[in-house]
DNA sequence: ATTAAATAAGAGCGAGCGCTCGTTTTTAAT
DNA sequence: ATTAAAAACGAGCGCTCGCTCTTATTTAAT
């Protein structure tokens, strides 16, 4: 395998727009998989408080943390009053739970297609792609996730290390199917898809940097995931 | 430039012996930084202390976050009583800020340093590997300061995010000096730059990975700082 | 042994927290 | 227009927070 080029198999816009988590739609999937802990029974107000409540979530907790973040604070985000909130959401600590559950679909969904194709470089660069996709759709749930793990309750915590970890064994064992260079072994494998993690995390963690057009010239995000597949097959040929 | 291999100028034990900020007199330092807001009067006994409060700060913070941590957990892990921590810091956001203050200096002293080198590479390889050694020796509070900076008061926030733009900055300007590819421009020597922070990053955030000798295989510090240095120069040349 | 200064202790303060619950307002089927 | 169910309201509860302040103890110079 010499200097291989990035066949980029899907561009950000073909994603963007089959993308099935974005908008109302997104809040509807929320509230079907726990309205059995919401008191709130009619569809249609319960999605469009739950919208309310956690864009104001990721508002507020992006800037001074979710613990730091009052409901009364969220109250006033969302003009909706205490008790409307707790009728949308069993408790505080329950929001943050929620979006760990959304973050491990989507990124268990990414895996589980991704490894459908017989090609494995294509595999490997639909998980590359794909993750750096979702991450910028759902970016406010991504960064939320990284940065709260530790207020989550232990078996929660224990959960999220636990979708970080599914990638970074994924991409390692794909790795070492499609690489021939003898000089590579288990080790490097495992580093190289530790960095491309963390390359990936760099995107949604240190948005504003992509964001501002001065911090970044003429970086979009097709680009962004071409760049770090290039470094991944120039590091595997040394 | 071909397929250079990194000369690895320092070692990591080689580094640590030399280390300022280790022990106790990384607590003098501090105290000395910041005596005028202290109230106790006796070095032995704030350096003392001060050693208590922050080791008690990073143990507790680390877990469950800075503003989660309450005084009454202080007093329970330091052995002090209320009136015994704070008789030693102004306030609960000072510490935040004393430890903000301390990485600043010591990254600042790395950069400075490495540029005394006549040899471009060798600043480069300088302040890689250093940066390396030096969040690893000081961990905890590097990984603090990641976590929180959030949580700090808005012009200690932005003070903390120059910290990160002048490593950046400074990596980026030297690898344009180094490289002749003319295949490369500005945005391929900024876009290294920035996945080499974010690689050190990695080390020290997930720092568990790396002290658990099931996740990684062999993966000694120095080894660490070579295989980026590897991938910043497979990077380099395509 | 005396004494004055420094340090440590921890009860107490007011503010603010997550959350509940009695009540009012809105919704929509009749 | 009526009515009952659902949703929204927000004062208030019990509690914990960061921090202060008085008191007790330790230190060390005489």
């Amino acid at each position: 395998m010499t200097s291989r080029v990035p066949s980029t198999i899907i561009r950000f816009d073909d994603y963007k727009t089959h993308f099935p988590y974005r908008g109302k739609s997104l809040y509807t999937r929320l509230f079907a998989l726990h309205r059995e802990n919401i008191k709130t029974k009619k569809p249609a107000f319960a999605v469009n408080n739950l919208e309310k409540i956690f864009r104001a979530t990721f508002k507020i907790s992006s800037k001074i943390g979710f613990h730091e973040m009052s409901l009364r604070a969220l109250c006033r985000e969302t003009g909706l009053s205490m008790g409307g909130i707790y009728s949308c959401i069993e408790s505080k600590e329950m929001i943050a739970i929620m979006i760990k559950d959304m973050v491990k679909m989507v990124s268990s969904e990414i895996i589980y297609n991704a490894l459908m194709h017989n090609n494995k470089i294509q595999t490997l660069e639909t998980i590359v792609a794909q993750h750096i996709f979702a991450t910028e759709l759902l970016q406010p749930w991504f960064y939320f996730l990284y940065f709260e793990t530790r207020s989550l309750p232990p078996e929660h915590q224990k959960d999220s290390k636990t979708i970080e970890l599914k990638i970074t064994s994924t991409l390692e064992s794909i790795l070492s199917e499609i690489d021939d260079n003898r000089k590579n072994d288990e080790n490097k494998y495992r580093f190289i898809a530790t960095m491309t993690l963390a390359m990936v995390q760099e995107h949604y963690l240190k948005n504003w940097k992509y964001k501002d057009s001065s911090m970044t010239i003429n970086q979009t995000i097709d680009n962004y995931a071409n760049e770090i597949l290039k470094l991944i097959y120039a590091s595997l040929n040394n």
